[in-house]
DNA sequence: TATTTAAGTAAACACACGTTTACATAGCAA
DNA sequence: TTGCTATGTAAACGTGTGTTTACTTAAATA
């Protein structure tokens, strides 16, 4: 685990990043209602009020923890050939931890606020680029599709876990979910 | 809107019927999180503790709601030969209203506790009976597609208004939506 | 009609939680 | 070394919210 002082030295980078790691954890794993802002500095290892001082608030946190895990490039490394299997294998079958950004927005569909911040970069940082890369005349509705599966996907494994949703996932599942994401760039 | 004493006169069945309904409405509309006990009595015209009195608190009036709107028989009426078009026009198109008990059950996935409730009720009310109603040796992987499309579709039509679904629904989206549900049967 | 019981209300309570404040101190600069 | 500034902390604050309490009163009962 990441903490800001292990030692006694102060380093106001450092502790900055220890928050914003912790808050992207915890946020993938709670959501964002029920993280506490002293879960995450608990976790960081520093006082609660450094929220607010480095930050602004928790929404502004949380906003800041979603913008760094979608840092991550998605479209990158896609290829149209494979894309049901790259897509299955290298996004949704990822664990919902900080690298997978998907799950921590999803996390905020139930504070107004917070859903508010997470839409914006849905549309700005997945949607639109997933819907510019299918490209064409039904590139929005290429998007939607992709967008309405994957979110299923997450919704019952890391919010609601429906029995063929816990654990390994079923291989007649797995071959839909890439036969599906296949098909939204096939045509 | 149904409130339970217009008039002066004291019903117990008709208070508790009045909170109910209230209830199912705006838990449909903000979710079980951002809905307050106060909101809900207020709609129905009735004083706050009467929640406590007649349900045992909000967790309890959440489960009421949402059986009441899991009443609705979904299965029913539906044939394989026009599975995808009549799921679509009727529960997928149908608004989030006390009439449609998904959006409901998706209101409350922030909440742990309410989730418990909500993942019982979607386990048994809707995916059992679905499956059942698939048969078959893919009747899971089934089930789980009709989970999958029907909640990714709800979660950005009432949750995260993204672009493609707000407002009527893109005619491409409805015709791969009406596909993908018939699909489902077909194999 | 007199009495009792159930229905309804207003107010207070209890607690969680994000934020702010007042204070302490490490590390740097003069 | 001395003093200043940034970093960090503990405690208090304010507020929202589900719940409970003490009380009032309509309606049923005898």
């Amino acid at each position: 685990m990441v903490t800001a002082t292990n030692d006694k030295t102060r380093d106001a980078a450092r502790t900055r990043n220890a928050i914003l790691h912790a808050a992207q954890h915890i946020f993938a794993e709670k959501g964002f209602t029920e993280t506490g802002v002293r879960d995450i500095t608990d976790r960081a290892g520093v006082n609660q009020s450094l929220v607010s001082r480095y930050f602004g608030g928790k929404l502004k946190l949380f906003e800041a923890a979603l913008e760094n895990a979608l840092d991550v490039r998605i479209v990158t490394d896609l290829t149209r050939e494979n894309f049901g299997k790259l897509v299955v294998e290298n996004f949704i079958l990822s664990p919902a931890n900080r690298t997978n950004p998907l799950p921590i927005l999803l996390g905020a569909v139930a504070d107004s606020e917070a859903s508010a911040i997470a839409l914006r970069l849905l549309h700005d940082r997945i949607f639109g680029p997933f819907r510019d890369w299918f490209g064409g005349d039904e590139a929005v509705v290429r998007a939607a599709r992709f967008m309405i599966v994957s979110t299923g996907f997450f919704t019952y494994r890391d919010q609601l876990p429906l029995a063929p949703f816990v654990g390994a996932v079923d291989p007649g599942l797995r071959q839909w979910l890439e036969t599906e994401f296949q098909a939204i760039v096939d045509g």
